[in-house]
DNA sequence: GTATGGATCGGCT
DNA sequence: GCCGATCCATACA
C-alpha cells in the first residue's frame, strides 16, 4: 500500500458526509523521533453542519475553531477526562464540520504503539478514537495542523478500493443519535463498536 | 465563581 | 454488559 505520499487537498471531497466515506482505506502517519508510526482508516464519523452531536453547532469557540479551517486539518480535543480525539476538518473554510477517525489497523511502527498504549495485543493497539490518539501520541499540541502535507502528522495515500464500506448510527452521543454517519470498513477486526453495529 | 456532562477506556462480573 | 475514573470546556449565575 502506497502511503508514502500525503493526500492532495483537492483529493478531498468538500461534503462531510464525502469526506467520511473517502477516508476510508486512507492511511494517518505520525513522525515521532522514534520513528514512523502509521495505520490504515477503518472507521470514521461525520458530523455535519447543523448536526446537534457536532462541537459547532454552537459558534466557534477556542476549543473547536479548528472545525472551521479549510478541509484536511487537524481539530484534536480531549474527552471524558482521559482521551484524546483526532478529527479532519471539512467544508469550505468559514464553516464549521469534520470527521472522527475512530479506528486504524495498525501497519507501520507497532512497536512504538505499543509502547504508548502499554498493550500488546495488535487487534486493541488503535480500535477506538481514544486508543488510536494514545498509539500515535497525538495531543492538543497537534491541534489545527494541516494533514495534507508531510509533518509530525499527516493523512497518506491508502487503498483506492479499500474494501465493502457499511454505514450505522454514530457511537457514544446522545443527540442526533439516529442518523447513518457511521462508516466503517465490512469484516475488518480493527473496527470498534458492538458487533451489532458492524454487520 | 460553580455545575454539568461528555464523539471513552479498562477492569470486573 | 456494567460501572467508575477523570478533567476540561462550556453555560449560566
Amino acid at each position: 500500500m502506497a502511503i508514502r505520499r500525503p493526500l492532495a487537498r483537492s483529493e478531498l471531497p468538500v461534503d462531510t458526509v464525502s469526506l467520511a466515506r473517502h477516508l476510508i482505506g486512507k492511511a494517518v502517519v505520525r513522525e515521532l523521533p522514534e520513528g514512523v508510526a502509521s495505520g490504515r482508516i477503518v472507521e470514521t464519523e461525520a458530523y455535519v453542519v447543523g448536526d446537534a452531536a457536532g462541537h459547532a453547532y454552537r459558534g466557534m469557540t477556542r476549543r473547536n475553531q479548528s472545525l472551521y479551517l479549510e478541509r484536511g486539518h487537524a481539530y484534536i480535543y480531549f474527552a471524558y477526562g482521559s482521551s484524546y480525539m483526532l478529527n479532519v476538518s471539512s467544508e469550505t473554510p468559514g464553516i464549521g464540520a469534520g470527521v472522527l477517525i475512530r479506528a486504524l489497523e495498525p501497519l507501520e511502527g507497532i512497536p512504538i504503539m505499543r509502547l504508548n498504549r502499554g498493550v500488546e495485543r495488535l487487534r486493541d493497539l488503535a480500535r477506538g478514537p481514544g486508543r488510536l490518539a494514545a498509539a500515535l501520541r497525538i495531543d492538543r499540541r497537534l491541534d489545527g495542523l494541516d494533514l495534507c502535507r508531510e509533518g509530525p502528522l499527516w493523512l497518506g495515500c491508502g487503498d483506492d478500493e479499500p474494501g465493502e464500506i457499511g454505514r450505522s448510527i454514530r457511537i457514544g452521543i446522545s443527540q442526533d443519535a439516529n442518523r447513518l454517519l457511521r462508516f466503517y470498513l465490512r469484516d475488518n477486526p480493527f473496527v470498534s463498536g458492538p458487533r451489532s453495529l458492524n454487520e
